[in-house]
DNA sequence: CTCCCTAAAATTGTATGCAAAAATTATGAA
DNA sequence: TTCATAATTTTTGCATACAATTTTAGGGAG
């Protein structure tokens, strides 16, 4: 076992030759998530585990694997003797994982509020401003990711591990919609303004009021896109948030 | 392909004979998280692959895929060259998992209220009141069963499937807990006086109360459940709803 | 007795083979 | 041309084999 050897293709190596630490149904379970959020495999789609394996380069016992950690996920979905089917939630399941985002936010504010520190505020003030700035610039995308890591980091604010890992397991069902239309639907304002009444209450330290506003803002995200896709026939993705 | 024919053995069978429809990694799934809960398969214990594919009559590979579905849920933690391991929360997670438990039985209370039948508060009542005379009997085990039923059932009626299986996977990582001290820590009126409360507010159809006093009976149960893990020096497991 | 080292045994991660099921293509009849 | 059926190909689920890693057991030294 040669343990300083650089790792000649760490997701695919010839043979038996040396390996990494990480399992390699692990690297596959990350590779189709990224396949599936950036739309390389579309919602619906058929995962042909053969080429898939051929693609990634590995034998078909870890990408088995890989795809059970990803229907845990509900990425995809498993059809016996059909093989993964890359899951394409419908309105109402959008909806339903809205919702139950926006419980875990909210208790993220609560608790985040009850042991937030002042340079953790501080470091949520920047990733705001930094966001407002992208506003202004109408710079869409930077603005989009920003505000994704404002969200993220107040549900680790949490200190619950078992919340942030629940909210990064939902989060990961609706990222797609996300990522795939980075258009705004209307909301804009109204997202930057929610984005101030949090940043408000977090400095405040007022876990109630932030988990009111926590709550209204993924209602309201929901709304929005809703009523994007029924005004425009587009489907259930257009967010902004 | 014997259609027709019965199963002779439906989670293990010889060579490549006839089977049921449903994969083998879901059974030995389900087998596995049984064997968890029931504490069969002990909290830190290492899980042998071979060992338990003797047990249940199947080869590796079915069994190495419900394990990745088990760790995905969190019943089980994998070590990459060193196999699985059955998690062991600590007081934390439990915790942890208490609070994000109130958070969807509370939006689950909410949504319920907004939707539920008469005929379904019906069988919430029958629910109740069955629990209710094996509380006056002093049967712990059956009051316990109902008591389960009642929150599964109240979860059930949010209709947000999301919801109701983020309930369900998050609820398995507890119920070894549950299942396995089925005494009162001396909570057990207070328990019943929150019911009591619940099944007004949902026959009142007043979600605000409804999720109030969920999430409070789960802060409740948390607190007593510690409080006798500090008095006693027990592992925090002994629970009464 | 304890600790360390070595060898053997056990276990794990992955690749491959095989049977069954599903999907696709080809053929024949109306 | 369309439709149904049969044949062929592809894909999936599972078992098994093999190499790598970890664990266990035994012996020797202090």
């Amino acid at each position: 076992m040669t343990e300083g050897g650089p790792d000649p293709s760490p997701a695919g190596y010839p043979g038996h030759g040396p390996r990494s630490r990480r399992p390699l149904h692990e690297e596959a379970a990350d590779r189709l998530r990224d396949m599936i959020v950036e739309g390389e495999l579309a919602p619906g789609e058929r995962i042909r585990e053969q080429a898939v394996c051929d693609q990634l380069g590995l034998s078909r016992t870890p990408l088995r694997e890989a795809m059970k950690v990803l229907a845990a996920e509900g990425l995809v979905i498993l059809q016996p003797n059909r093989g993964a089917m890359v899951s394409d939630p419908g309105p109402v399941d959008i909806a339903d994982t809205f919702k139950v985002i926006g419980a875990l936010e909210g208790l993220a504010g609560e608790l985040a509020c009850k042991r937030v520190k002042e340079n953790e505020i501080a470091e949520i003030r920047v990733l705001h401003y930094q966001m407002a700035l992208h506003h202004t610039r109408g710079e869409l995308r930077e603005y989009f990711r920003l505000n994704q890591r404002i969200h993220e980091t107040l549900v680790e604010l949490s200190g619950n591990n078992v919340l942030i890992e629940t909210h990064r397991q939902l989060g990961g069902r609706i990222r797609r919609q996300r990522f795939a239309a980075n258009r705004s639907g209307g909301r804009w304002e109204q997202a930057m303004q929610e984005h101030e009444q949090m940043l408000e209450a977090l400095a405040a330290r007022d876990g109630k009021r932030l988990a009111e506003v926590l709550r209204l803002h993924l209602d309201n995200k929901l709304t929005a896109a809703e009523r994007v896709d029924r005004d425009a026939g587009m489907p259930l993705g257009v967010l902004a948030d």
